[in-house]
Parts: C-alpha cells; structure tokens; sequence
DNA sequence: ATGCGCTTGTGAAATTGGTCACAATGTAGG
DNA sequence: CCTACATTGTGACCAATTTCACAAGCGCAT
C-alpha cells in the first residue's frame, strides 16, 4: 500500500479491468487472482502484488468479487469522470479514432479536433468541426482539455505539444516517431507503430534465423 | 556481449536508428553516444550499454560514424531484407496501416489484406484486392508470410492468431485488446490504446489530483 | 465451535535492468 | 614521438520489478 506505482503495474491493471468487464457482463460472482493473472497473461503473485499497491480488495479462500474489484480498478485508474480529449491531426490515425467508439464509452471525450489543411477545416465529423489549428490554445483552455493527441508528422510534434502545454493540456498521447520534450509534470505516452514491427523482425531473426524462405 | 537482450533495449535501438537516419540526410559524419542519447531521449552510459549487447562499433575519441552505425542497426533489427506481412481486418485502423508509405518504406510489405464482410471483399485497395478471411492459411503458406497485423474485434482475434501461426506465421502485431496465446517460438506485439490513455488518465490523477476544473 | 481447504496479502529472495566510474584506446596537434 | 584530450566499452554497483513462500483469513461442512 505505498507510493510510487510502477508503470507496468498501471498497464496490468488495465487489462485486469478489461477481463473484469467481460467477466462481469457474464455475471460472473467472482474471481481469484489465478483466473485474472491467466486472461491479463500473468503469474497469480503478480496480480496480487500488483493490487497490493492499492489496497486489499479480495476475500481470503474466495477470491475478488467482479463488480467490486472492478469498480475499484475504474477509480485506480481515473475513469471515474470524464476526461476531455482535443485531437490533433485529422488524418488517417486520427478518424481511426476519432470514429472508434470505446474511447468515449470509457469516459475519454474527444471535444475538439484540429488540422492545418485548408482541405480539410471545416469539415464536419459527426458533430465535430474540423477546426484551424490556431485554435490549440482557445480550445485546450476555453475546453479545459486533459489530454492531448498528436495523430500529426513528426516535424510538428514538438511545436505542437508545447503548444498544448502551455495551454494547459497536462498529458499527451503521441502516434508521431520523435521523443518530445516536456516538462516534468507533463505525462506522454508514445504509439509507435514502427518500433514494435521492428521489435518483431528483431525476435524473429535473433530466434528462428531469418525470414521464412 | 550477446546474452539475451532486454525488449527495452531492443526498442531504444530503434529510435536510435530513426534518429542516425535523420543525421545521415543531414550529411552528419558522426555522432557521440551523448548526443544520441538526446535523442532517444535517454543517458549517454544507456546508449553504450545497448550498443555493446551487439559489438562495439565506435571509435574511442571520435564517437560513431553515422552510415556505419546505422547500417549496423539494420543487421541488428532484422531489416535488411524485406518482410512479408499479412493484414487481417480491413476497417478503420487496417486502412490507416496500409495506406501508411513508411512501413513499406522500412521493409515491411503488405502482401495481402483479408477481411470476413462481404461488402468489403472483392474491393480494391490499390494493388491489393481485399480476400476473403477464409484465405488466410492460403495466403500466409503460399506467401511465406511472417508477420499477421490483426486489427479485427477482440473476439476474432485467438482464433485468428491461431490460424495464422498454424499456417507458419512467426509473429503477430495485434490490435486487440485481448491476451493471445500462442507457442513459444511466436512472438506477439501489443498496440492497446485504451491501456495508453488509461495510463495517462492514472498519471494524471495520481499526480495532479484529478481533473481541470 | 472446530477443522479443513482454499486463496489472499506480503516480506524476503532472486532477477532484471540501469547507472556510474574509469581504464583503454582512439584522434589531433605540436 | 609524445602529450593532451575526447569518448568508448565494461565491470562493479545500485534500483526496480518479479517471483517465491507462507502465515493469516474466510467460508463451509460437520
Ligand atoms: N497511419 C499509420 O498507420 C501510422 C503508423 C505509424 C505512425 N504513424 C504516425 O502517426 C502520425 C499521423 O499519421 P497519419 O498516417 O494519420 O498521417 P496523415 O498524413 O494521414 O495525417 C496527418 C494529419 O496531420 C495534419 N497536419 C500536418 N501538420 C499539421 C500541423 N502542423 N498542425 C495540425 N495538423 C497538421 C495533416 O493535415 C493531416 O491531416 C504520423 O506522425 C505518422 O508517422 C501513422
Ligand atoms: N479504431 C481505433 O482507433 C482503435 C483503437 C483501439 C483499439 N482498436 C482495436 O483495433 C481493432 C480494429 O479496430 P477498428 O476500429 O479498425 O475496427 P473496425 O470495426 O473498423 O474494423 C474491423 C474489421 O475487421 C473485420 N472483421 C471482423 N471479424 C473478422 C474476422 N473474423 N475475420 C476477418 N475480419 C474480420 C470487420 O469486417 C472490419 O472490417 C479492434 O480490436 C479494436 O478494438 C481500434
């Protein structure tokens, strides 16, 4: 029950939560932490270490109640309110998710989108406007938007999320392939695509000796 | 020198690739392990220690030559041939994939593209003809495919995996929010946005206590 | 109430990954 | 050739994370 979370502990969780849903939703009463390690693909020490860190949610020769642990879970992680949302960059990342209706059904509510193309400001996506670029910093203040995403090329990353910090955004999940340099306070997570196919063809040629003949 | 390599390694060797080549076009002759380090956004002794995992390629005083290193970088990330990739699931984010010029750009080919919706196939995507997913052992056999990209719903997503390494792929990029389980000898990559953001959404709570007001 | 079987919660040990400090080795300049 | 200097490569240390092992707690049957 102490402090500092690892990070991996945080992810974990994340995929507890989401077996916990589906578990749920099939009115399973409760689960013990070897079921849970087995969908989140762990060891059962490991769950429990992990929720450890939080507290003790769990019943000694029973388990975890679902819907108990799962609520717990949803306020360890902040899906308690709703978060508001600015994308940046309406291409093809960015109408993935912007049109990808779990974000909002989890409590993440994309308010604003935002581009430079002429093409493409003024378009409406469902009852957004693609609005001027410009208006990064109206939009992140006026909006008092949490969390910014940079679905943009690289090149315009960096400017990008200073903008947004400075407007307020105190998190930004980044898809553009450059490491971005924020203050402390500020969180960034990076998705990149890239990386991971290149991590792939990494094990596949250290394990199996190259590529299929 | 060559033990088994930490993943975190493995991925930080990649964005020093990404940046070596941004110094190449800039026509930089060499760079010191410092200098790296700012870009990949880490020390200097970490750059060393990932790099000496493989050899050591630089020269005492000096630093690294940039086109040596980064070619070696290509040897190492298993990039110095071309890989055959499959893409299952032709929807939002399978469509952001494929039209996506750098993974072919790096060497990843998308050689088929295979969905289960009969209003998708048949369509053309470029050169590529959607096929149908009962194809899949077809494709990944007689294509000597290696990688799967499943960007399909959460429930398609084992049976799927399962096809394809039973039709001898060897790694799988997987865009569902579900824990494959495959053999041994398959490695797995997880691109999960809402653990992304939830990581954030805890970040943030954790740090600056809750949301803008 | 007591005992049994099951499962949690948690310190301690083991492992893994990261940092530090510096000898080794190169370049450049007299 | 010798000295001054920069920067690598690495073993020894340190920190973080995972695994282990087991006492303690709970429900149920008797
Ligand atoms: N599409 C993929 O599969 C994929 C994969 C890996 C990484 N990425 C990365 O994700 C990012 C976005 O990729 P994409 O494929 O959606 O690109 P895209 O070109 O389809 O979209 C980028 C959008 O950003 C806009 N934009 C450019 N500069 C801007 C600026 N200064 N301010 C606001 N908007 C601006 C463009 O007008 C465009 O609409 C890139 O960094 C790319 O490298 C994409
Ligand atoms: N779009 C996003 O931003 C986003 C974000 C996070 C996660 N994801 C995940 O990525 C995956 C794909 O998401 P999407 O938004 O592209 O979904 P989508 O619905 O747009 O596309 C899914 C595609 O898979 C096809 N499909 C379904 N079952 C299939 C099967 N058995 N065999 C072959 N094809 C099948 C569908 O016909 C559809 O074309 C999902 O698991 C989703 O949860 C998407």
């Amino acid at each position: 029950m102490n402090r500092r979370i690892p990070d991996s502990t945080v992810r974990r969780i994340s995929h507890y939560l989401r077996a916990l849903e589906v578990m749920g939703v099939q009115g399973t009463p409760t689960v013990s932490s070897e079921e849970l390690a087995q969908q989140g693909g762990t060891t059962a020490a490991q769950v429990r270490k992990d929720l450890s860190h939080f507290g003790s949610f769990g019943k000694r020769g029973l388990g975890y109640s679902v819907p108990e642990l799962a609520s717990r879970l949803r306020d360890i992680l902040g899906l308690t309110c709703r978060w508001r949302v600015v994308l940046v960059g309406a291409g093809r990342i960015g109408s993935a998710l912007f049109e990808y209706p779990h974000f909002a059904r989890r409590g993440y509510d994309c308010v604003a989108v935002l581009d430079n193309d002429p093409e493409k400001i003024g378009m409406s996506w469902g009852p957004v406007r693609i609005r001027p670029v410009e208006e990064l910093e109206l939009v992140v203040d006026a909006l008092k938007v949490d969390i910014a995403i940079l679905a943009v090329p690289a090149e315009a990353a960096q400017t990008l999320a200073e903008r947004a910090v400075a407007a307020g955004a105190r998190a930004i999940l980044n898809f553009a392939a450059v490491q971005l340099r924020v203050p402390a306070h500020v969180h960034v997570a990076y998705v990149n695509l890239v990386v991971e196919l290149e991590a792939l063809s990494f094990a596949i040629t250290q394990n199996g000796k190259g590529r299929r003949k």
